[in-house]
DNA sequence: AGGTTCGAACAAAAAATATGTTTGCTATGT
DNA sequence: ACATAGCAAACATATTTTTTGTTCGAACCT
């Protein structure tokens, strides 16, 4: 077993599992004790899972939103499909927002190599960014929040006021017909909701479980987005609530 | 010969010789012609240097300052130093801003474990900074220059405007008692100008070399400038100079 | 106190990278 | 247009780096 598939074992192994213990996770894998530790401590610095004396336990578990790591490895080609998408969305010469997150950070290195101008609200996308020839790459102010590196702040609403964008890429922890655009983090929620004001146009990105979920902060109603780009897995009720909202869904 | 050593041998054969053949490269470096190749195929992606068919030139020799990439590993050592003991300087809890440019980017990493408030105006040393525990982290909005990640333009600006630091650590291309405190960029000029503005007290860091210099920009006379951090192979009348003019002046 | 877990140190194994050679193609100058 | 030097892809080899397992003393929990 390579080490990334290792540590994707392992990862998935303590999720599901809630927690386990190291002889146990040793024993999965084939792999030494000492291996296993290694591997622990690897991810725990990512944050992928919280190490303990003798194992590992899962972070998730509370009403939480997963953190960044966790989410980066999930669902990558739908992810990909998704960016993929919304690309084709844009003409060049454009001038795009693109928030933060996962699944954005895709539509960042989707666009990398085109001629836009685009100012990316996280420094994952950012570093996706920089170096691109093509690119008119734009940064807001703000404060990176940890793991997510999402800017946040009043910089990060002063410099998004300042701007007009033809087309902003949201995504979101949560989208229905009934209660909106929603995101778990308060901060994130104004930033959303700035970037969309700065818009003439407004591309959600979301894979389809976000369209059976509600979070904490709502962001926008649902009248308020042009556009879904979504997996062709999702709730086919919600699709159809979207569109009677005079939402374009594209399921790819 | 270690690869590296092979690369910065390569780079400062060309950069002496103005110009080198592939063939010559090689025989001075005791390598084959296709690994020279390599080797310069990679040096010239980092901007330290420029291929021609047959061999490589330099990309000096005229009046612009050489690019990140090649001052990023000049007098290492001596960066440090300054580095540390501008750290010195700067108590916990301080909010700073720091500039742009390779001696102001080891500043950065000399603060990042330091109970600070930091404002980097660059992407290189955010990107040292981030995930720093104790730090917070404020990013300025603006447009990343290619290669130096500098931060400028009005975004840049308004940010600096809206906020008052303890510190401004400022780095520039030429500082004369008689000139000021000068830059080669025009809009690197104004950043400093605004950073200087926002900062109750500001530093100034430069190697030697750059208190004899003069550049194109005038950023702010001798006289704005609380303290210059420098080496101490500094010439002796100017460090005179600029004492008498008020300016403290620590030799590291 | 006693067993378990941990992490440092080292050695072995595996993987990744760097290098050199060959070969066929491409660009450049005459 | 042609000759030549330079170039890059492909492959084999060598070197370095990374990964892994083992051992052993210290740290930790109960």
């Amino acid at each position: 077993m390579a080490s990334v598939d290792r540590h994707r074992h392992i990862t998935d192994a303590v999720r599901r599992a809630g927690q386990l213990s190291v002889a146990e996770l040793a024993e999965q894998t084939g792999t030494s004790e000492m291996t296993v530790r290694r591997d622990l401590e690897l991810l725990a610095e990512q944050g992928l899972l919280e190490r303990y004396r003798g194992g590992a336990r899962s972070v998730l578990l509370r009403g939480e939103e997963p953190p960044f790591a966790l989410r980066a490895n999930d669902g990558v080609e739908v992810k990909q499909r998704i960016a993929a998408a919304v690309a084709e969305m844009i003409a060049d010469g454009e001038a795009v927002v693109i928030d933060a997150g996962t699944t954005c950070l895709a539509v960042a290195r989707a666009l990398a190599h085109r001629r836009l101008t685009v100012m990316p609200l996280s420094l994952h996308a950012t570093n996706a960014l920089v170096g691109a020839p093509q690119l008119r790459l734009l940064l807001p102010g703000g404060e990176p929040r940890p793991g997510e590196l999402a800017l946040t702040g009043p910089l990060a609403e002063a410099s998004l006021a300042a701007l007009r964008f033809d087309t902003a890429v949201i995504g979101c922890c949560g989208l229905t017909a009934a209660n909106g655009l929603t995101a778990y983090d308060l901060a994130d929620a104004a930033i959303k909701r700035a970037a969309i004001a700065a818009a003439h146009r407004v591309i959600v990105v979301a894979e389809a479980a976000k369209l059976s979920r509600t979070a904490l902060a709502l962001v926008a109603p649902a009248t308020a987005l042009q556009a879904v780009v979504t997996a062709d897995d999702a709730p086919d009720e919600e699709v159809d609530a979207l569109k009677a909202l005079g939402v374009a869904v594209r399921q790819v």
